[in-house]
DNA sequence: ACTATTGTATTAGTTACTTAATACAATAGT
DNA sequence: ACTATTGTATTAAGTAACTAATACAATAGT
């Protein structure tokens, strides 16, 4: 998963975001040690106080913790991992029904087209 | 449908995601007359200055179209209109699904959530 | 012709984001 | 003890977004 930085809205934002679904997914797993700050601010092409913004944030919510010098670690909380995840799921469906529904699409349509998708990515 | 505004990206970039909402979805139905770039201003709680660059962005689309005086207005071309419907209802599925893969969710689990919300709003 | 309302343009000031460069603080590892 | 690496903090500078205030241009409506 490549880091995927647009102009149009805030870098630190996307680094939250992109950090916090990294972490829900099992990219960087409980109790994992991340990169360094200055690790990461290179891997995403951002200034080291930019990355560090992100994780600061991310530790805020407790996802995240961090050890003087030995580094900074995903939390080993699976349980408010898997919470997180939930949390960002349901903002997920929350949202992209919210704006079908703006669009004029019924459920059903909605079902139709996703069902459809689905099909095509089997074959 | 309000304006919704969050703080976390440019609000212009924001007005022309709703713009584009609201002509799609029919609140500005085609050929009708938008409300004046003040009034728009006002009802968003923005500097006139922010709504009237959002409405150029929708009007080099050619969604918009503007006379000098007596005012600006929804274009006529229904194709158009649904070729954009269609364009956002795209990415929209596209995003929502690009994420929720992300997050580990299969394609059945993603139908079943879906299914079950609508069932929940449908009681 | 006059007037009000429309879109449009300009200039200036403020704020937030981002980068940059640097320094400090703490400790694991040697 | 020493050293490298870690997270953290600070200061400065540049850029873009946003607001504000104002003015101009065009024309529909009277």
């Amino acid at each position: 998963m490549a880091w995927e930085l647009k102009t149009d809205r805030p870098i630190y934002a996307q680094l939250i975001e992109q950090l916090e679904l990294r972490i829900c997914s099992g990219i960087y797993p409980p109790g994992a040690r991340m990169p360094s700050v200055r690790d990461l601010a290179q891997e995403a092409s951002v200034n080291p106080n930019t990355m560090q913004r992100a994780l600061a944030s991310l530790e805020e919510d407790g996802l995240l913790y961090s050890h003087r010098t030995s580094g900074r670690f995903v939390t080993k909380d699976v349980e408010m991992i898997r919470k997180t995840r939930n949390k960002l799921a349901q903002e997920q469906v929350h949202e992209f029904l919210k704006k079908m529904g703006e669009l004029g699409f019924e459920y059903s349509e909605i079902l139709s087209i996703i069902t459809d998708l689905a099909e095509e990515l089997i074959k």
